[in-house]
DNA sequence: TCGCGAATGTTAGCGTGCTAACTATTAGCC
DNA sequence: GGCTAATAGTTAGCACGCTAACATTCGCGA
């Protein structure tokens, strides 16, 4: 064994636990036919107070609009949302939940509530608050790098 | 303002940093053409002390074998890496780097150990033993959950 | 008011993941 | 030795992410 220490696997690990994640949550919610990319549309329709265009949606998916054309088309397909001319601007839709989504998203709400409590059921309150503080300094470093590219090697 | 505790965010935390490291990773690579897809197995052959099958490297990448082949052709095409056929077992291939991926391949994991020291120079040390140990407790946790299925809710 | 840039949604084309179904080859068992 | 199951790679078809390019509509400034 080399020496490899913890930190070098650090990357893989947030995104092992990150593809974890979302296959639990789609397991569980297989029997529903919904998939992550479709059941997260639905959920943030289903939280939004008012009615949400396509691009409002895109962005709150932070997915791009050709992506979400095609998704809301098999959703469409499916019968989970329809698309509804917005009255005020003749250029956009208002994507809305169909009756059988409505009551769908209560029990995805549900699994992912669940399943957030038993994947985190194994650390503590206050190891995890302190999991979560570097997490997020972590994250915060990231957007600064990647905003500002590589960072110079030596004085120019 | 309701009252949602950052706890609730963890999942979502988790994902945006794995996404976010590899977009930084994929930026700096770019000159290079090579995308996350692209530079992983190039990676995993330039660190194998032995050549590699097409399901060697599958396994070691995670990915489905058809994926692999795709993946493989598109490196093939663009001069990465070649096919040979495998003495001892006629229906496998050896994949070997070309010369020009094993210059590359030194490049990249430069810039893999760079982005990882960069992005994690804002946690310290012991903390981020800590955050580690919570984390892998965490994925331990989700690799069970993943296995077993939901727990029953109520006893039987 | 009119003309032009910006915004909205769409299509087209590609990369990268999957499963199902196929061919060629190997290996194991009678 | 010959049948059969397993393995290696491939093809086909789908889901979902992206960018580029386009039509329609809106809104603002001259």
């Amino acid at each position: 064994m080399p020496a490899i220490c913890a930190e070098q696997h650090f990357g893989y690990l947030v995104k092992d636990l990150a593809t974890l994640w979302r296959e639990i949550i789609d397991r569980r919610l297989e029997p529903l036919g919904l998939s992550a990319a479709r059941w997260q549309p639905l959920v943030v329709l289903y939280r939004a107070d008012e009615p949400l265009t396509q691009s409002m949606l895109a962005a709150a998916l932070e997915i791009e609009a050709p992506t979400l054309v095609r998704l809301l088309d098999r959703l469409d397909r499916d019968g989970w949302i329809e698309r509804h001319r917005c009255p005020q601007d003749r250029r956009a839709h208002h994507v809305v939940l169909t009756p059988r989504a409505l009551q769908a998203c209560a029990d995805i709400e549900d699994v992912l509530d669940r399943t957030r409590q038993e994947i985190l059921s194994v650390a503590g309150k206050r190891e995890l608050r302190a999991c979560i503080d570097v997490l997020e300094r972590i994250r915060g470093q990231a957007l600064q790098l990647r905003h500002d590219g590589a960072p110079p090697r030596k004085a120019p």
